[in-house]
RNA sequence: GCGGGAGUGGUGGAAUGGCAGACACGCUGGCCUUAGGAGCCAGUGCCGCAAGGCGUGGGGGUUCGAAUCCCCCCUCCCGCACCA
């Protein structure tokens, strides 16, 4: 404990003591913590434990809302608590400045994006401010700065060079309203809108950048060691999708038209189903469709093949449709029994997916079953459950996977159970050179490339010779953007029309060169900026490999969930090919990682300015504090739960600030209206009831802040006020006990409500004439054992299990005297009578349950 | 369809094997006020005058004891979805 003396006697006059006006004491708070640079964090102090405290850097839109203090403001209470524990907080804070809104509002308004951004940043710099949150401006981080963003130049090179980045054509998703192309992930729902805008995508043949995250898939599925969400673990992993199974190898017979023999190599994840193939299916965009297709299938074919093109992705990804395809006048050669099956083809099977190709068992897959019966192809059972007949007739796909069905029509592996067929027909495949083990993932490469202006420029050019792709030289970058490109009225990308940035040479030969005029994914940007915070302005490297090395990976992270398969995953990503290429020590980028929930509008819907149900953060600063919109946020539920603004709700937490303030600096004071009724006992007693009250809470508040289990933490903090407000004008207030009482809340306090914690704090400081230091630079206190266990309880006693009375006592005593106090009483003996006591259960001292028969 | 999360008073929620409903909102009554949309006190799960009974989405089970653990089912939210 410190060594503030009592409680300076205020005046129990009403008049006299101050009111609480959070707005005229925030901001003054705030202007002193800036001026004494209390949230400067010295990165090279390794004497105290280190503490990297991250939180998901806003986008500059030029309005903080609701959803930015629910996420920063526990966040920052994370940082306060900790720092009050002795560590080294690290807690910084940037602008993800780069990407769209900027352009739109150019092509709008005619302000240049970079005009916009900056200007932004500035109001947004003074929104956070007001939320009285610690942040490190000091290593404030822009990207779309030339300092910054010549670093995601240096990673694309780096990433070129390591083949981790590489151009390709693809069919790619290209919004139309936002005229540019999506990675997959930013492609969202049945209906295949853009993220961003909610427009719907199309698709489109273009020659685009990627990085290569297929290659750490498996990588990516291991959490281990990591505190993470099981909802985005779940993302995640769904995501990558790995499917194991087995390649297969069918070969084409001969035909009147081909002389058959072509390999056919289909994927399955059911090998064991093998003997239950009865036709084979291609995506209608199988490289070997052209050349299978017999003579009098042509048309029929090339009909299908142009349809499905035509359809639009919705349609064709719809299960609900109806089963189309056409067969192709080719029959493939089942490897394990020489058996023709023919070939269709059909949109069902994807050509982006596995092989493109899949060996169809209508017994043993709901899909080919499907189109069995539309088509009239047989259907052959060759797994059965242990009750089933060998031949069971099916009515439906078979698909069960239980480990105890068997193999049966499966030739020599009829009878195997399931697990043991399958491994047995993997093996004999492999030894035949007719398949393979084989797993396949559904994620895809990361496409990066953007046909936008408001980005980092992608570090290549065109060689006007023949060099071709050319990298920018290290040592040449930035390549920055013009500042004088020009939006057009038929839109585009205006580096497309700057002559001066379209123009170079070429850094290998000499000659004349375009410049690549794609940007890159901001996502790029957001993928690594926690290590720039380290050294923001260094001119030397992108990461300082001796802050990398203390600080990294970051101890917690928090944000949305929204970013789950896209931020979350590209930054893991990055991470580790960075660590590959020496350039970080880590292979994944945060230990721990917190999703918060979504602050709905008081109508329970989200917040929009169409549904009129937003609550602007700054009108309810100006009319409650930033303290009170802290609290209500934290007080509302779990953290990760979310939910409706409640208006009535931030009254609640108002008052409560309010009845801190008053029992702070008018402990003697008394309600008009009320006896100031003494509670009952003497005044000892009522002072070890004050101090237990508060030693419990401390002990219970340290413990919700390891769980940021911020709402009970608040309870816990207005009941001990609760406790002392019934103290309030008894002998009680103001002696040592009641100080402590009153200084364990305000410690308590400091990290949620800093404001008040700090005003309170410094008043009874200049009260007692004790020099002025901040709470915030405070230890956290630490609560006393023998304060916190029970000096006298009440037992609870159940008959069979109900509560039947609480029996008073205390505590330590043993069982068999525990047992003569319970049995003497009367509502016990009254559920007893006529009964036989079976046992009686004693659990620790905190109930008995007696038995009876 | 697959994966994940959730279901408790009028409301937000608390309790993760041991007194269900902490804390708050709202409501009711009272006090005090020139007044108050301020403050203070008391009450408030449901049925019942009471004694008492019932009660954590539904059904079953384990246990001396279940909101909590297990099995089956229902509902809602989120993500993925013809991925072979």
């Amino acid at each position: 404990m410190t060594d503030i003396p009592t409680t300076p006697h205020v005046a129990p006059d009403h008049e006299r003591v101050p009111r609480y006006e959070p707005t005229v004491i925030e901001p003054m708070w705030q202007q002193r913590w800036a001026d004494a640079r209390l949230y400067h964090t010295d990165l090279e102090d390794d004497a105290r434990r280190r503490f990297y405290l991250l939180t998901m850097y806003p986008y500059p839109s030029g309005d903080l809302h609701i959803g930015h203090w629910y996420i920063k403001t526990p966040t920052d209470a994370i940082a306060r608590f900790r720092r009050m524990n002795g560590d080294n907080v690290f807690f910084p804070i940037g602008f993800d400045a780069f990407g769209l809104p900027a352009e739109n509002a150019a092509i709008n308004s005619g302000v240049h994006p970079a005009e916009w951004t900056m200007r932004n940043i500035e109001r947004m710099r003074t929104q956070l401010r007001s939320m009285g949150a610690t942040f490190d401006w000091d290593s404030e981080v822009i990207t779309c700065l030339p300092e910054y963003y010549r670093w995601n130049q240096w990673i694309f090179l780096r990433l070129l060079e390591a083949g981790l980045a590489y151009r390709r054509m693809a069919a790619v998703d290209w919004c139309p309203r936002d005229l540019v192309v999506l990675a997959r992930e930013q492609v969202e729902g049945p209906d295949r809108v853009c993220w961003r805008c909610g427009t719907q995508v199309v698709k489109r043949d273009l020659e685009q950048w990627f990085f290569r995250i297929t290659r750490y898939a498996d990588e990516l599925l291991d959490f281990d060691g990591l505190d993470w969400p099981e909802p985005v673990r779940a993302m995640q992993t769904n995501w990558i999708g790995r499917s194991e199974g087995a390649e297969v190898r069918f070969t084409t017979a001969p035909g009147a038209h081909h002389p058959g023999g072509a390999t056919l190599t289909v994927f399955t994840t059911r090998p064991d189903t093998l003997f239950g193939a009865t036709f084979m299916v291609l995506a209608p965009e199988h490289p070997l469709v052209a050349t299978l297709t017999a003579p009098d299938r042509s048309s029929e074919v090339e009909a299908y093949v142009t349809q499905t093109r035509r359809r639009t992705e919705i349609e064709r990804l719809d299960t609900g449709h109806e089963k189309t395809g056409v067969p192709i006048g080719a029959e493939a050669i089942n490897p394990v029994n020489g058996e023709r099956i023919p070939i269709w083809i059909a949109d069902y099977v994807l050509s982006g997916y596995g092989t493109g190709a899949i060996m169809a068992v209508p017994a043993h897959d709901e899909r080919d079953f499907a189109f069995a019966k539309r088509f009239g192809l047989p259907t052959r059972r060759v797994i059965a459950a242990p009750d089933d007949a060998d031949d069971a007739p099916l009515a439906a796909a078979y698909v069960s996977k239980a480990t105890t069905d068997r193999l049966v029509g499966s030739g020599p592996y009829t009878g195997l159970p399931v697990p043991e067929g399958s491994a047995r027909i993997v093996a004999d495949l492999v030894a035949r050179d007719q398949g393979a083990s084989s797993v396949t993932y559904r994620i895809r490469d990361w496409l990066v490339s953007r046909q936008r202006a408001w980005g980092t420029p992608i570090p290549v050019v065109y060689c006007a010779g023949s060099c071709g792709i050319v990298a920018i030289p290290e040592d040449q970058l930035p390549v920055l953007l013009p500042e004088d490109f020009q939006y057009r009225p038929e839109g585009g990308n205006p580096l497309e029309h700057t002559e001066s940035f379209l123009r170079t040479t070429c850094p290998s030969c000499g000659g004349p060169a375009r410049r690549e005029t794609d940007t890159m994914d901001t996502f790029v940007d957001s993928s690594w900026y926690w290590w720039r915070y380290l050294a923001p302005h260094a001119n030397e490297a992108a990461i300082d490999p001796e802050l990398d090395t203390a600080w990294c990976p970051v101890d917690q992270y928090t944000g949305g969930a929204e970013h789950a398969v896209m931020h979350l995953l590209y930054s893991r990503f990055l991470c580790k090919a960075l660590a590959d290429l020496g350039v970080v020590r880590e292979r994944e980028p945060f230990r721990r990682l917190f999703n918060q929930g979504q602050i709905l509008g008081s109508d329970g819907e989200r917040m929009s300015k169409s549904r009129g149900n937003v609550q602007d953060p700054d009108e309810l600063v100006s009319r409650y504090g930033a303290d009170s919109v802290r609290l209500f946020l934290m007080f509302m539920g779990p953290w990760d739960q979310g939910g409706p603004w409640s208006p009535s709700g931030i009254e609640g937490v108002h008052r409560f600030l309010r009845r801190v303030w008053t029992v702070t600096l008018d402990p003697h004071g008394v309600e008009a209206g009320t006896g100031g009724g003494a509670p009952m006992g003497s005044t000892l007693d009522a002072e070890r009831a004050l101090r237990v009250a508060a030693h419990r809470a401390l002990q219970g508040v340290t413990e919700d802040h390891a769980g940021f289990r911020w709402n009970t933490m608040v309870a816990k903090l207005m009941e001990l006020t609760n406790s002392l407000m019934r103290h309030r004008g008894t002998p009680v207030a103001g002696t040592a006990s009641w100080d402590e009482a009153i200084e364990l809340l305000l410690l308590m306090l400091a990290p949620i409500a800093p404001h008040i914690a700090e005003e309170l704090w410094s008043r009874r400081l200049e009260a007692a004439g004790v020099m002025a230091r901040s709470i915030h630079t405070e230890a956290w206190p630490a609560f006393d054992a023998d304060l916190v266990v029970a000096d006298s309880m009440e037992l609870p006693v159940q008959v069979n299990g109900k509560l039947r009375d609480l029996v008073p006592m205390a505590p330590g005593l043993d069982q068999a005297e525990v047992e003569r106090l319970v049995l003497d009483r009367p509502k016990v003996q009254a559920n007893l009578d006529g009964h036989t006591v079976v046992k009686i259960v004693h659990v620790g001292g905190r109930l008995v349950n007696i038995v009876i028969r």
